[in-house]
RNA sequence: GCGCCCGUAGCUCAGCUGGAUAGAGUAAUCGGCUUCGAACCGAUUGGUCGGGGGUUCGAAUCCCUCCGGGCGCGCCA
């Protein structure tokens, strides 16, 4: 409706062109928007404010001329000059109502689109290290980046899901070693935990595991653990960083091929955890992809060699440097360092390479806000690989603070002390999880009130929403109980019945959905679905308490019965793209 | 010091590619169940859109500047 509306206002400027009123090179931006409030009808345009200034007229007299070209439409009921210039154009009542027979044939489908034309994209999200469960902020990124792709998916896009498996640095033999040290201590054998390593009792869970599989066999002695190791930070002339390698080559070279059978059994055992963690939580993916298989593949090689032949790369301090100030970057970052060693950027770069040599043409990155600083380095690697760095997308997850009891949660990674996304989940529900972590625009700071998502009560909006929906289907229980068919499908047939005041405005915001779910797959916007259904509840419940569906007249309850068939498709489409459940009682 | 994000009603937040009188929820007050689920509805109260300049017919929205809060600025990941 709305794109017919902006054909009938080329036609008419064209019109105005011919007669010579306005300029033939003058092509303005045709835009209608959907009327916030009922007496501007329900749509409106502003073509005449934008226009006025340069055919030197006054934007009324301009949108009087507009009117007068405009071809007529059996849809439009009439069209009006308001305010400062703006053109209303009121529909027919037939014409509003037609959206409740699109709803009910489109079913589950109702409110996608093929604004993505197909194009594929690629979307990472989470992408946590392996070495501990997750906690609560990774779950806003799980919540974020899984809707995204979903609605995604719904507008017309080819989504690839990735999370990228940390599996090649470091932080994984420190938790090798963490493992082994616990498993160390669990058989009696007194060695001092490392200041550097992971705390959370889940190491012993795992050193408990690894236990049970080996036995005795991995036990070394104290002197042998820490023949030549440099002193931990809390002793003279320590180094605390020095330590834990030192601890890492010792454990390599003490346990030889069985290193590898602890280090596999930690990260295997945390990997399996996180994927049961966001499989439980409907966060899934096409695929994980491990760092340690680029390295494998030799695509880091690759990519180094790609930006040298550029002329990307040089030399300094014995290190490897990409130019990434050629593209905007700060400073120039290392990718080879000087012992020889690649850095997590050129994993990266590797990765978004092989990335778009997969085909992709939109490459979404998720990422916590503390990460911002990488982004220019990252776009800099696009840029450099050949691609458009709009092309990549990197939305910045704001940090969510827990709120209990009106006090904040406060937490601390080092100290093992967190609340885990599982602790979460278990503690308000998938379903409030889900829906409170979409529910603020992403680089907003939010406050997650445990208790209010918690509660089953009018407080909660989640609530709200799907007790709109749950209400409807208790409308259609009450029918079948009176022996009354489900008759929306005659009622499609009768939409010159809906008259009531509330009956419009559903009208009207039924057919907003479709605009809403594209506007938030444009902005990558999922807080806009949450926003639109609560309108959509609130219109519902204010409908609800004002008129009766359930009613002796048949041509006014079929058509009635039609509508709030809509509406529960919707509901439930829109709660469906936010990963919540449309109950149908509660 | 430089860079990014945020600042809107007592509280939590929408609106930000410039448009009509700045909106929701919540809290506070009042009212509504012999009628399809009161987990609901209706009404009232509540604003220097952080401050100040500028651009514009029109600024919460764009530009500049200052203030306040968060986060970055490694040959860590």
């Amino acid at each position: 409706m709305k794109h017919q509306v902006e054909q009938l206002l080329l036609q008419s400027l064209e019109q105005l062109k011919k007669q010579g009123d306005i300029a033939h090179d003058l092509s303005p931006e045709i835009q209608v928007d959907r009327t916030r409030d009922a007496a501007h009808g329900d749509l409106a345009c502003n073509i005449a404010l934008m226009m006025a200034k340069s055919v030197g007229m006054n934007p009324r007299q301009m949108a009087e001329k507009i009117i007068n070209c405009l071809p007529v439409s059996d849809n439009i009921e009439k069209v009006v000059i308001a305010g400062p210039g703006f053109i209303n154009f009121f529909l027919t009542q037939a014409s509003a109502g037609s959206i409740i027979k699109t709803v009910l044939e489109a079913g589950v489908q109702f409110g996608a689109s093929s604004r993505g034309k197909n194009q594929r994209v690629h979307i990472e999200y989470v992408s946590a290290n392996p070495t501990g469960p997750l906690h609560v902020g990774h779950g806003r990124g799980a919540a974020y980046g899984a809707t995204v792709a979903d609605i995604l998916e719904f507008t017309g896009y080819k989504v690839h899901r990735e999370y990228y498996v940390n599996d090649a640095g470091r932080q994984m033999h420190i938790l090798a070693v963490s493992v082994w040290f616990r498993y160390l201590q669990a058989g009696g054998i007194p060695v001092k935990y490392p200041s550097q390593s992971y705390r959370g009792d889940y190491i012993r869970d795992i050193a408990q595991l690894l236990s049970t599989k080996v036995g005795d066999k991995l036990y070394k002695t104290e002197a042998e653990i820490f023949a030549g190791v440099c002193k931990d930070e809390d002793e003279e002339n320590g180094d605390k960083e020095k330590h834990i390698d030192d601890l890492i080559a010792n454990a390599k070279k003490l346990l030889k091929e069985d290193y590898q059978l602890v280090f596999q059994l930690a990260i295997d055992e945390i990997l399996g955890d996180i994927k049961q963690d966001l499989a439980e939580f409907g966060v899934n993916y096409q695929r994980w992809f491990s760092e340690q298989s680029l390295m494998d593949r030799g695509l880091i090689d690759d990519a180094i060699r790609r930006l040298t032949e550029k002329g990307y790369m040089y030399e300094k301090g014995g290190a490897l440097w990409f130019k990434s100030t050629e593209f905007g970057d700060d400073k120039d970052r290392v990718v080879v360092r000087e012992n020889g060693q690649t850095t997590y950027f050129a994993s990266d770069i590797a990765y978004s390479m092989d990335k778009l040599d997969r085909g992709h043409h939109l490459i979404i990155n998720v990422l916590g806000a503390d990460h911002h600083g990488y982004v220019p380095r990252l776009k800099a690697a696009m840029e450099a690989l050949g691609a458009n760095p709009d092309q990549l997308h990197v939305p910045l997850v704001q940090f969510a603070v827990l709120y209990r009891h009106g006090e904040k949660i406060s937490m601390s990674t080092r100290a093992g002390e967190f609340v885990t996304l599982r602790q979460l989940r278990e503690d308000v529900g998938n379903d409030a999880a889900r829906f409170f972590y979409v529910m603020r625009k992403v680089e907003q700071h939010m406050d997650f009130d445990l208790d209010l998502a918690k509660s089953q009560s009018n407080d909660n909006p989640m609530y709200y929403i799907q007790y709109a929906h749950a209400r409807i289907c208790s409308i259609f229980r009450q029918l079948s109980e009176k022996g009354l068919d489900d008759n929306s499908a005659q009622g499609v047939d009768k939409i010159e019945y809906l008259t009531t005041r509330h009956e419009k405005e559903l009208i009207k915001k039924i057919s907003a959905f479709v605009e809403t779910v594209n506007k938030a797959s444009e902005e990558l916007a999922p807080h806009h679905i949450v926003h639109y259904l609560r309108e959509l509840a609130n219109d519902f419940h204010s409908y609800y308490n004002a008129d009766k569906v359930v009613i002796e007249d048949e041509s006014i309850r079929q058509a009635r019965v039609s509508l709030v068939a809509a509406v529960r498709q919707v509901l439930a489409n829109g709660l469906t793209l936010l990963g919540v459940t449309a109950p149908e009682q509660m």
